[in-house]
DNA sequence: CACTTGACAGCACAAGTGTTTGCTTGCTAT
DNA sequence: ATAGCAAGCAAACACTTGTGCTGTCAAGTG
């Protein structure tokens, strides 16, 4: 039996064996260490094995030399990867007003952690998470359980997708956002849905959503 | 000579190859790779001053095991902020086939960060990702541009989103997939789309939607 | 001066560890 | 059946590597 990967059960029992010793241990496991631990016989079916991950790529080895397995990536990664996280502040949902950001304690908030490709470092300034209940934002192509990232910004250009308040309805939804003459419309991204059309003095933006993530477990 | 923390000359160097060691090989270093490429005439020496390191917290040791030493802020950092990265195999567009995964090289592909949140470690085995391209997966809110999280697997339990391949149409979408009886229910997200019905042997599944990540720069 | 202490040398021992060799098993193709 | 082969087993072997003495030497210290 095999998985995916081309890498036998123990083959891939060993390579997670090996991560999981050196994310407790800072430091690489010896065969015997994966023997006992994994209830292997002999060292030499350890040996065996962990030629066959160096020849798939999974492992690298240094000959002869002790604790010498290495993971491909934990090498470098363990000292540049930086870790983008920015604060989870809270829950959106259908017409309720959003914490205002700048009163939330952002240290004590829940972290969410960000690929770098959805914001880099520089851009991550202001920027903070919602977790998204119900449908309401449906027509924006975010669903339920969706966690969306907002730049905190009190203006917006012309078809950005901001949180938007409206003072009057006490409500705050996900929209686009265009100025027109001397009203705003905030326009949904799906066409079957009709734009809210108002005044600027009656729109309070909160934020510009500049990522999504969903997860689908 | 001390230097300004406390530490003797010899041992600052100490200190500062340790680092460089496994910041170039990855494993750490022995006492005698120390003594030698240090030019430290005993491993008496070497041994002495890393316990002298050791007592003012400058690195930790594990007694008895072989390259043990370790450096207090590398340890954690490898392992409770680790990089989850997959391969982005392609590009998905609306009819194409999708590229084959088994058969694409890992290795070189383009990798994407992914939020612990939305991928855990042991989940993310045969995880891959696709950039979608075009808006034929709009009515599952996956947006031109959005990048897909995939796990690789033949079989899906009703409910969950694949990517599924019809082989009489030589093409791939995304869609709820649902068993009803001998039929299969091919169901896009939005309500205002009709669902595909064929049957299970049209369908060939390859992979189910994890994750969906949007940036919005 | 005798005594202590930090720092260093040299050396040998005893674990710690990777490798090798020979021997089974179980399965597949000829 | 028979050969071939991946995978596993067990024990022995040999190198690696941490540790534990035993000294040496210079700088304090009373």
């Amino acid at each position: 039996m095999r998985t995916a990967d081309g890498l036998s059960v123990r083959q891939e029992k060993i390579l997670h064996y090996i991560e999981e010793f050196f994310g407790k241990k800072g430091y690489w496991p010896a065969i015997r260490d994966i023997q006992t631990d994994l209830k292997i016989s002999s060292t030499s079916v350890v040996a065996y094995n962990l030629k066959a991950l160096q020849d798939k790529g999974k492992i690298n080895r240094q000959g002869k030399v002790s604790r010498g397995i290495t993971l491909p990536n934990t090498l470098t990664p363990a000292l540049i990867n930086p870790s983008y996280q920015v604060p989870l502040l809270g829950t959106i949902t259908a017409g309720q007003p959003l914490p205002d950001p700048e009163q939330v304690d952002v240290s004590a908030a829940e972290k969410v952690d960000v690929p770098p490709d959805l914001a880099t470092a520089d851009k991550l300034k202001d920027v903070y998470a919602l977790k998204v209940r119900g449908l309401s934002m449906i027509d924006a192509l975010i669903d339920d359980g969706d966690i969306v990232l907002l730049r905190r910004q009190e203006t917006a250009n012309n078809g950005d997708m901001v949180a938007a308040m409206l003072v009057e309805e006490n409500a705050v939804t996900l929209k686009k956002f265009y100025h027109e003459g001397l009203r705003i419309r905030l326009q949904p991204a799906n066409s079957t849905m009709q734009p809210i059309f108002t005044t600027s003095d009656n729109v309070r933006i909160q934020g510009r959503v500049v990522g999504v993530l969903r997860s689908l477990f």
